[in-house]
DNA sequence: CGAAAAGTTGATCTACATCAACGTGCGTGG
DNA sequence: CCACGCACGTTGATGTAGATCAACTTTTCG
């Protein structure tokens, strides 16, 4: 299902590529930022808020989360940080970091000085778009998940950052299929969606209930796209960029028999 | 209160200033930006989500939103735009914008190709440090507003919200004092916050009575502001940036008197 | 000055939280 | 290699923050 530890392919390209073309030369620079690597345990902390940046990454692979943690318990999961991703990036323009980083399994990091950007943005001007593109969509990112946590319900959010999830790894190259690894506990869910474990739980199983996706303990399955669209109210392709009208809106626009089915199971 | 039509002072600029170095060239090509000028009435549409980006601008005066709506009719405010802030600066990397973008009042512009910032950044490089530092400053922002909409109260919410604006149009020069202009219906706001219009006005009378803050038609005066930061549960400085402890940190570190009586007004 | 927009307040409803108890897979150490 | 313990998942009962509905007041502005 997943393309999982294929060490040519880089999700970081396949990512960049999906929107912008670079030259050979150029990529291969971009390339040569993922050289080293290494290993992190799960639940580490790669960035803390508050505190100065020391290096930045490329995730290569697993997964981590971002996230700012109230000084009573709460957490607000803000993020998740999947293969092909940078962090703390944000460092070569801002001291301090405004929100944590965290290893959600074991993984696998390039690191690099960051100076190197400066270097690399020196010699390759054109990466500079590269780079900022990729800022852009954190934000889009960021937009669509308070439109999640401001105005959808429980079940809305979950199937929206399922279908959300999915999107970004397949662009990645991450996923062929409809299904994905996405080692996440229900816990952690919650505070990505600003709901309570109890009710992902009963969410999730709906939408199970409903014939729409089966999340497992480290994977999910989506066994009914254009109804789990349905629910989620996908709108548009904001994952996307460029005109061409892609398989979801094609999805988007065929019919929608699966929809009572979906509403309240 | 407020420094309203001081044709001389640039928000923009004691923005960008309040967290990094320019030389009085590069801060001088900047503000070549906003000579321009052009007026646009209240709620009319800047940027249209899913649309092509038209051109750029830099609000001058007035009060705009980010938002997105959802086909039944829900609508999520990503963030107030104020003077000094960028619109529309992503069309230089992406085709087609995100989110929507429409006045409040009416605003003052000073509109611009997007040629005219790759032509900028070639000549006064030092300038992308500002510009990327803009879009990360907004991306925190972002953050910051998931963790209300996830995690926060109503009362929190509101609190926090007011204490933000205050703080981003102070850092900009547009307030001197803890009073400011805030030409924003409850309606707004509720669409902001994730709340009902309803709550939205019951938190503000329970803020109000309780002393913290008064929040007239078209202003905002903050009564008691360790109070009321209290009640935003405001952790930390995140929208400044540098060592340097600010007013916010002593603020906090002061006596919690004024606690008991917000919680519960 | 009249009507629409904005704000206010009470009554009622509901989506989701909280509390509690129990099931289940699985990693670890004896 | 088995079993014990713990993290994770599941489900029911009950509580509550905030939504919705409805009516009324106040302000704004053409």
């Amino acid at each position: 299902m997943t393309r999982q530890s294929d060490s040519q392919h880089s999700p970081l390209i396949a990512h960049i590529q999906s929107a912008i073309d670079l030259s050979d030369r150029d990529l291969a620079a971009l390339r040569s930022l993922e050289t080293a690597s290494e290993t992190v345990p799960s639940g580490r902390s790669l960035v803390r808020e508050g505190k100065a940046f020391e290096r930045a990454y490329i995730l290569k692979d697993g997964w981590a989360i971002r996230h700012k943690d109230l000084s009573d318990g709460r957490r607000q999961i803000l993020d998740f940080v999947l293969p092909g991703d940078f962090v703390g990036i944000e460092g070569s323009v801002q001291r301090r970091a405004d929100h944590s980083v965290t290893t959600l399994t074991e993984v696998q990091m390039s690191p690099f000085p960051f100076d190197r950007v400066e270097n690399l943005i020196r010699e390759h001007p054109r990466l500079i778009t590269a780079l900022v593109w990729l800022g852009t969509r954190q934000r889009a990112i960021f937009a669509e998940r308070l439109v999640s946590l401001g105005r959808r319900s429980a079940q809305e959010r979950v199937a929206h950052l399922l279908v959300e999830i999915w999107r970004r790894l397949k662009i990645r190259g991450l996923s062929a299929d409809r299904s994905f690894r996405m080692p996440v506990t229900q816990a952690v869910l919650a505070d990505a969606l600003g709901l309570s474990v109890v009710h992902v739980n009963r969410s999730l199983r709906q939408l199970t209930r409903a014939g729409l996706v089966e999340k497992g303990r480290e994977t999910v399955s989506i066994s009914d796209l254009t109804g789990l669209l349905e629910v989620a109210g996908f709108e548009g392709a904001y994952l996307n960029d460029g005109p061409a009208p892609d398989e979801l809106v094609q999805f988007l626009e065929r019919t929608r028999a699966n929809r009572a089915a979906t509403k309240q199971a």
